[in-house]
DNA sequence: CATCTATTTGGCTATTTGGCAAAATAGATG
DNA sequence: CATCTATTTTGCCAAATAGCCAAATAGATG
């Protein structure tokens, strides 16, 4: 295996920030059990709607979730339901 | 398995943190092959070596490195190498 | 004890982040 | 088109972060 470069490193940490919020690990383990509106999201998180909404802007651009419109609502869901395995992976650390 | 409450997400997240920088990224996966000393660390991440101490001083307090005296120099080395599963699980991300 | 080397700590600045509240937007519906 | 609901965006502020340089510290060694 070739030696990462920094931009692969860059990459990964981004990734790893979105991550990196007991709000949006939260939310990532909330979607993990099924697709969910904003405004339930915030009665569960208990922020601000605009709080919960930019945290799924950043889990978004991370490519961790993504959204689907039905009505005036926005599902949310995982897009990438394996990085729950992570986070499980590191709850599971001792430390 | 019990609901996680806002504690376990906060710790999980402080973890998940540490992790969250090019930099560190590329700490850990150094200190996967052989522990090592902060100049040689510094050598490779190119930064300045108190910026290295303090990603480091990060790591620790995380509980991902640790740290041994031999002489003058202070070799780190994982004190968690699964770690690293975690990050390879990210790296690994379809997005 | 003086000094040298490796490392950490403190101080500073620039940038990013997280949160709320208010304003703007996107669709649905009258 | 007016209006309603769900959501996003903007503006603002306080706090945290990353980086460099200079000063302090911890052991080793003369």
């Amino acid at each position: 295996m070739k030696a990462k470069t920094k931009n692969d490193y860059a990459a990964q940490a981004a990734v790893i920030k979105a991550m990196a919020h007991p709000t949006r690990l939260l939310i990532l383990n909330s979607l993990k059990k099924k697709e969910t509106c904003v405004c339930e999201l915030r009665d569960m998180v208990g922020d601000d709607i605009s709080t919960v909404s930019k945290h799924l802007l950043v889990l978004k651009k991370a490519g961790l979730v993504a959204a689907r419109r039905e009505g005036n609502w926005l599902h949310y869901r995982l897009a990438c339901p394996c990085v729950l395995d992570f986070a499980a992976c590191v709850a599971g650390l001792k430390r």
